[in-house]
This record gives C-alpha cells, structure tokens and sequence, in this order.
DNA sequence: CTCAGGACTACGCATAAGGA
DNA sequence: TCCTTATGCGTAGTCCTGAG
C-alpha cells in the first residue's frame, strides 16, 4: 500500500470521554512522506516531555483543530493506517472528527501477516526488534515517525480493512490428544453418540467411552445404544426420542465411569500443527545459535505470558542444557530478558560477565 | 487499570465418500 | 441400501492483545 495516512493520537484514558490531547498524521504517498502534521495545543511546556498528552490542551471539541484534521483527510482521501486502529478510530468518530465508515487499516495486522512469529508486536518491541533507533516519546508526532519507520523496514504486502475476513492460510490445525489410564467394561459393546456442549472435552469423553468398552460415532442410528446429551443439543436428540434410544446427560456419564476409571489421572494434550497441503503455510524452522548449546539459561524477566514459548524453543531448537526461571543462586551463561524494563541483576550480570540479551534480539537472531 | 475486534475453540449440520 | 466416517462450513462463546 503506497499511499495512506498514518496516524497517531494521545488520550486522557482508555475511556473515550477522557478525551483527545494531541494529533499526529503523516501523509504517505508512493512511499514517501509528503506533508506531517501535529494536530495539538500546548499549555505547559516543561512537562510536555512526559508524553501521553501531558502537556497539551483537550482537543475534542476544538473546532479549529477538527477542521485542520478534516481538511487533510478531505484533501487526499487516503486510507487511515494506525497502530491498533481500532482504539483511534474509536476516539475520532465519537467526538465526529471521522466518518464511521472511513477506511482503516491496523498495522499492527499487516505486520503479523507479514512476519507472523514475533514475540510481541507493541510499537516498542517492534522498534528493538527492527533496530530502528528512534525513542518511544509517547508523543504523537514522534510515535507516528516511529511507526512509519517500522512500516517501510516491513512493508508488508498484505492490508486487510478493519471488519474484513483474513486470508485461510494463517489458520493452524489443532490436534487434541486424551489420555486416560484404566479399563472398565461399563459400556462393553454399546454404541454411543455425544451431542451437545459439555464442560468436559468432547475429546476426552470419547476416550474415555472407549476406555469403557463403548464405541463411539457421530450419528444417531438404529444401531445407537445411548446418547449422552449436554446443553444445547441438535437434531441428534431428535432422532434419538424417534428411534427410541436412551438417553443420559454428560453427568450422568461421568458418574458412571468414574467408579472404575480414575478420571484425576485423565490427560488432555493439545498441539498446534500448522497448516499444510494446499497452504504455503511454512513450518517455522529457527536458526540456532551455537553460543546457546549446552549452556544454563535464565528466562526469569520476561513477560509470563512468552515464558513457555521461549522455554520451548531453547529445549527443542537451541539444545540448552537448562533453563532456570527463578532469579537465584543457579548457574547461569546466559540472560534473556524483556525489552520494556531495565533490571539491577542485568548490572551484576555484566560484572559477572554473563551475557544479557533482550527478547527482541534473541527472537531476531532465531528468525534470521 | 478498558474495550474492540481478531484469533481460537468447540460444537452442529450438510454432504460426500467408503463399507458391509 | 443402510450405516458410518471424513470434511468443510457456519456460529456462538471465550480468550488475547494492542492502544493511552
């Protein structure tokens, strides 16, 4: 996409009616920037630097500042691109600054599709990530040069509009596998059909059924014994009552499996397996790193939620010799840890000469 | 800390293909 | 010909992740 608006604002709040500080657009046309504005009114120079808005004026309702932003808007006619466009969007037609049915698209998106195996994809870890030296001000105009910077090192190909379907191919298969230890001859020989939701997997309650002796299919027949209902059934009950099968809620079934099965040692394995056959839908292969083999991690300062992702590529792809998550007193060669803070123990790594590198880098360096 | 919207999950159901 | 199994689409509900 050659040409479009860029935009950022700042905001009192999440809340809408905390209201709009400051305006940044950058007009992009074939590439290149051809006209910036910041929309804003400053009321107190010296904390200005804190960014958020600190600073600046209310603008909702400035007519006058409106007017400035419609005026862009009106003159090219561009799609808006935003970061979390929704969140702006948001923002603009509450106080009627855009039309609701304006054209946008969320980079945030677009740079997913285009390098879809990034840790994080917040404005500042994208900035560490693509080394683009620029700091994150949270002031409007600098976050939209920040932004711009990161859209040219991605460009990515491929822009889907707000509310719009995406292409199949990031989709990924699940494969569910159930485990259960045990035997018991409850429902010897019996076909059984499930219908409806159930708090249990219906994975696992077919594992189990089969423990038990059952067989289990998918349709109701002559030949069922029993269907075994949950909330909200279909045309499965239906035909059920017409053929005259008994019928059992999913409670009932779990009470009288649980008297020969050990239902507390049942395991449930989900794995994501990418898409393939018709997709082009690669398989990630990391590069390694060869400082990494055999040596003791630690992974203890980064966000929980990317823990199990690391731990998993440093045991199945780097070949590390351990990981530790604590913060101490075990042996460490190696420190990976989060971009967005800065930590006393990286100072007491470096004296101890353990190298310190942030996620960013480390998910650079697998990917290179 | 909030909220929008996309991603993901877990179903039903229609239909086609496969088996006895 | 009847029954089972596989597949793909529709959908409702839940979870996740950015923005300030």
């Amino acid at each position: 996409m050659d040409n479009m608006i860029l935009l950022d604002i700042e905001t009192g709040d999440f809340d809408v009616d905390s209201g709009i500080y400051e305006l940044a657009v950058l007009v992009i046309k074939d590439g290149r920037i051809i006209q910036s504005e910041h929309i804003a009114e400053v009321y107190d120079e010296r904390i200005r630097h804190l960014g958020m808005g600190e600073g600046y004026k209310n603008i909702s309702e400035n007519q006058v500042m409106q007017e400035r932003f419609q005026h862009i808007i009106n003159t090219y006619q561009f799609p808006i691109v935003a970061h979390n466009v929704s969140f702006d969007r948001k923002f603009l037609v509450h106080y009627g600054w855009l039309e609701e049915n304006y054209e946008c698209y969320d980079s945030v998106r677009a740079i997913k599709y285009a390098n879809p195996n990034l840790f994080s994809y917040s404005l500042e870890y994208l900035l560490n990530y693509y080394d683009i030296d620029l700091p994150l001000t949270h002031i409007a105009i600098d976050d939209v040069y920040a932004l711009f910077e990161v859209i040219k090192k991605v460009d990515p190909k491929k822009w889907i509009p707000l509310y719009k379907v995406p292409p199949k191919k990031f989709n990924k298969f699940v494969e569910a596998t159930a485990n259960v230890e045990g035997e018991s001859l409850v429902f010897q020989g019996r076909r059984l059909v499930f219908t409806g939701a159930s708090p249990f997997p219906r994975i696992l309650m077919k594992e189990i059924a089969a423990k038990c002796g059952a067989i289990v299919t998918g349709n109701v027949s002559s030949k069922t014994d029993l269907l075994i209902c949950g909330e909200k059934p279909g045309s499965k009950l239906e035909k059920a009552r017409e053929l005259d099968i008994e019928i059992q809620t999913d409670e009932w079934f779990i009470d009288a499996v649980s008297k020969d099965l050990n239902l507390e040692t049942a395991t449930l394995t989900r794995q994501s397996v990418a898409a393939t056959k018709e997709t082009r839908y690669e398989k990630i292969t990391y590069t390694k790193i060869p400082e990494l083999r055999g040596k003791f991690v630690n992974i203890a300062l980064l966000p929980f939620r990317i823990q199990k992702k690391v731990e998993d590529i440093l045991i199945n792809h780097m070949e590390v010799a351990g990981i530790n998550r604590g913060t101490n007193g075990y042996k460490v060669d190696f420190i990976i840890h989060s971009d967005d803070r800065e930590y006393v123990l990286l100072g007491k790594a470096k004296e101890m000469q353990i190298i310190a590198i942030p996620l960013s880098k480390f998910n650079r360096m697998i990917l290179s």
